[in-house]
DNA sequence: GTGATGACGGAAA
DNA sequence: CTTTCCGCCATCA
C-alpha cells in the first residue's frame, strides 16, 4: 500500500503553522481524493482541521470551524481567507517541525 | 477483475 | 453567486 504517501501527507499537515491552513489539493495535487482519506485516517495528534477544501469550505462544519477559530484562523464568512491563512505546499516542505 | 465511494477540484451551466 | 457534472487517485465490497 502506499503508506509512504499518506504518511507524506501527514507530515505536511504537521508542519502547518497555528492560525494557518492549507487545502486538500496543496497535500497531493494529483489526488486531492487521497488526500482526504488520509486526513479522514489520520492518527491522533495530527491538526487535521487545518486542512480546508480548495474554496476555504470546511469539511467538517461546525466542529472544524471552532478549532480554527480558536486559533485566531482568518475567517471570511462560513469560510476561512486562504488569501491569509493559506500555505503553499511548497512553503510546507520548507517549514520545519520544531 | 469490476463497480461504487470518499473529510476533493475544476469547469460548465 | 449557486448548482451540476465529470475527472482524479486509492480503497473497499
Amino acid at each position: 500500500m502506499d503508506r509512504e504517501r499518506a504518511e507524506a501527507i501527514v507530515d505536511r499537515i504537521r508542519r502547518i503553522p497555528e492560525g494557518m491552513v492549507t487545502t486538500y489539493g496543496e497535500l497531493d495535487p494529483a489526488a486531492p481524493r487521497f488526500a482526504g482519506n488520509v486526513v479522514a485516517h489520520c492518527p491522533p495528534g495530527v491538526p487535521w482541521h487545518r486542512v480546508v477544501r480548495a474554496d476555504g469550505s470546511l469539511a467538517q462544519g461546525e466542529r472544524q470551524r471552532r478549532l480554527l477559530e480558536q486559533e485566531d484562523v482568518p475567517f471570511n464568512g462560513s469560510r476561512v481567507d486562504l488569501a491569509e491563512a493559506l500555505v503553499p505546499g511548497e512553503e510546507l516542505a520548507r517549514i520545519s517541525l520544531d
